[in-house]
DNA sequence: CTGAAAGCGCTTACAG
DNA sequence: CTGAAAGCGCTTACAG
C-alpha cells in the first residue's frame, strides 16, 4: 500500500479510501491509485485491515461439521458457502469426527483467526466454554445438533417427529415387530430418532422389545452382524428402521446377502444417492439438508449484522419418500 | 497480550516468548504468564502475529475444488484437511463450479488472506495470472487437472490409461460397438478419458464412430435422452463407457428404464457408493481420491517448507473394479 | 476532499 | 534471561 501511495503520489490514507470505495475521493486521484495498484498488482492485506478496523471484522467464518467428506456435512458446507460468497465472506472448514478434543482445538483455532462467526455441528455435550467467545462478539449457530449449557441459535431437523411418522408408516402396513438400528447415543439426533421410534410403537400400543433395538452402531460393517443376528433369532423382526445413512446402506447390503430384501421391510433415516435404483428402491426420511445449511448461514449473518434478539431455534421439516422397501407387508 | 503482560507483571516480549514456546524463559515467569493468560482467556491473534513475523506465515492454506458438495471434491478436501491438521494449519475451502470468474475471485481472496499455499482443481485454462503470487512465495499445487501456462506441481490420476484399459476390458468380452458419454471438453480430464477411449478402439482396430460419442454432458438428466437415442437407433451400441460419476448413474437409470440393464454392458469412470448393490453391480474405474488429496497436501507442505526443486507431477494410478455390468457379452 | 500522526496486536532487532 | 523501541500493513481520529 505504501508503494501504491508512492507510485500514485498520494498519501496512504487516500489509497485506503480508494481500496475501501469511500465516496469522497477526487475521481482523478482514484484513477491514479487504481492504476498504481494495478501496476504493482497490489492486494490488500485482510489481516492487517481487520487488525485496525473498529468493528474488528475479518470477513471470515468457521464451519465445523462432523466429517466434510460425508454427504450430509458436505451439503451443509456447500449451502453455507453459497450464502457466504454473496457477502464476500471466506469459510474456514473443519471436521470434528465426534471428538470433543477436536471441537475444542478447532474452536480455539477459529477464535485465533478472529472469525466473525461459527456454524457448528458439535461433537461435545458441554458448550459453556464458548461463552467467553460469544460475549467477545463471535456469533455461534448450531446445526443438526443443539448446544448444551449454552444459549445459542440452532437449526435442527425434526428427527423425532419424522422418525415417528416413518415407523408409523411401517405399522400401517401391518408390521408389529420392527427392529431398530441407531447411531451412538452420545449423538443427540440418534437419541431423537430412537425416541420417535418408541413414540410410534407406543401410539400403536406395540410393546418395545429391547432385543431388537441396537444402538451405538457407526459404520456399514457394524450393521451386518446385528442384522444377521436379529434375522436368525427365534422371533425375527418383519421390518427394520435404520437411524442413519450408512446404517441404511449396511442393512440393504445385509438383507441382500440374506436374500431377504423383498421379505423384510426397511425404512431409513437420511436419503442417499441411488436409493431409488436399488431393488427394492429404498423408502427413506429425507432431510432438507440444503435448507438446514442455508438457514444456519442466514441466522449467522443476521447475528453478525448485529441482530441481538433472543436465541432462535429453527426446525427444518423432513419428509417421507416412499419408494418400495417400506411398503413390504409382514411375512407372517 | 498487553493485559496478560500487566497481570503477570512482565514485559510484552516475555509474554510473546512464552506464547511461542521459546526455550529461554525463566520457568517462574513462564508459569506466571500462563496463569495470567488462563485467567484472561487470552487467545493470540494469528493475523497480528503473521503481520509482523519475518516469514509472514499465516498457517492457513486454501483448497479450491470443483464443488465441495460432490463426493470427489469432498474426499480431496478431507484428505488435505487431515494432513493440514497434523501441522496445525487451517483450511479455507471454496467451490469453483467450473467458473473461471470464481477461480479468479477465490484465488484473489486467498491472496488477500495471505495463505501459505493453495491446492486447486482449476476451472480456467490460463493460470499465468497466478505467476505473481507464486513469485511472492505462495505455493500452488494443482490436483485432478493440470495447470495451463504456469509451471506448478500437479497431482493427477491416470485418466487416459485407465480409460483405455476400461474400454479394452469391454472389447475383451467381444464388444465392437461401444458408446461413449463424456463431460464438457473444456475439462481436461474429460478430454483425457475420451482419448483413452479412442486409444483402446484404435489398438483393437475398431473404427471410431462419432454417432455414438457424446461429449459435453454434465448431469444425470442430460444422459437420459442421449442413451435413449443411441439405443433406439438403427445400429445401437452393445456397450457404454461413461466418463464420470453422475453420467454413470444416469446411464444406469436409463438402461434400467429401458429394461436393458442386463443386455447392454456398462463401465463407468469413478466409483460411487452403492455401485456394488445395483443390479447388475456396476464395473468402474476407481480413482484413489484419498491418495490424490494426501499427495497434493504433502507436495504443498514440502514447498511451504522451502523445497525449491523443479516442478513435480505425481500420477496416482486408478484401478478397474470388476463387478458385473462390464462383463455382459454383446447381444449380437 | 486530503493528509500526518497514532495505534491495532504482535514480532524483530537490539541493548542490557 | 529480560525488556524498551520500532515497525508489519492497515484504519481511526483528527486537522486542514
Amino acid at each position: 500500500m505504501k508503494d501504491v501511495a508512492a507510485l500514485a503520489k498520494v498519501s496512504l490514507k487516500t489509497v485506503s479510501r480508494v481500496i475501501n470505495n469511500e465516496p469522497t475521493v477526487n475521481p482523478e486521484l482514484t484513477a491514479r491509485v487504481r492504476l498504481a495498484a494495478e501496476q504493482l498488482r497490489y492486494q490488500p492485506n485482510f489481516g492487517a485491515s481487520a487488525l485496525r478496523r473498529s468493528d474488528g471484522r475479518s470477513s471470515t467464518i468457521g464451519v465445523l461439521l462432523e466429517d466434510l467428506s460425508n454427504p450430509f456435512s458436505a451439503t451443509i458446507y456447500r449451502a453455507v458457502e453459497e450464502v457466504a460468497t454473496l457477502r464476500s465472506v471466506s469459510v474456514l472448514g473443519g471436521s470434528l469426527d465426534e471428538s470433543s478434543q477436536r471441537e475444542h482445538d478447532l474452536t480455539t483455532s477459529m477464535s485465533r483467526h478472529r472469525v466473525d462467526g461459527v456454524i457448528i455441528a458439535p461433537a461435545s455435550h458441554d458448550h459453556h466454554y464458548l461463552r467467553q467467545e460469544q460475549e467477545a462478539g463471535v456469533a455461534f449457530v448450531f446445526v443438526d445438533r443443539p448446544p448444551s449449557l449454552l444459549a445459542a441459535d440452532q437449526v435442527l431437523s425434526d428427527c423425532r417427529g419424522a422418525s415417528q411418522r416413518a415407523v408409523e408408516h411401517l405399522i400401517s402396513f401391518g408390521h408389529k415387530r420392527i427392529g431398530y438400528l441407531g447411531d451412538a447415543t452420545t449423538i443427540s439426533t440418534a437419541v431423537e430418532r430412537n425416541l420417535g421410534y418408541a413414540d410410534a410403537l407406543k401410539a400403536a400400543g406395540i410393546p418395545l422389545d429391547p432385543s431388537i433395538v441396537f444402538q451405538g452402531l457407526r459404520t456399514i460393517d457394524s450393521v451386518h452382524e446385528v442384522v444377521a443376528t436379529m434375522i436368525q433369532s427365534d422371533n425375527p423382526p418383519t421390518a427394520l428402521f435404520t437411524g442413519q445413512n450408512l446404517l441404511t446402506m449396511g442393512a440393504v447390503r445385509e438383507l441382500r446377502e440374506l436374500g431377504l430384501q423383498h421379505e423384510i421391510a426397511l425404512v431409513g433415516f437420511d436419503d442417499f444417492l441411488m436409493a431409488d435404483l436399488l431393488d427394492p428402491p429404498v423408502t427413506v426420511v429425507a432431510q432438507d439438508v440444503v435448507s438446514m445449511g442455508r438457514e444456519a448461514a442466514h441466522l449467522l449473518f443476521d447475528r453478525i449484522d448485529g441482530d441481538r434478539s433472543e436465541v432462535r431455534c429453527v426446525i427444518v421439516p423432513s419428509r417421507l419418500v416412499v419408494r418400495g422397501s417400506g411398503e413390504i407387508p409382514p411375512r407372517y
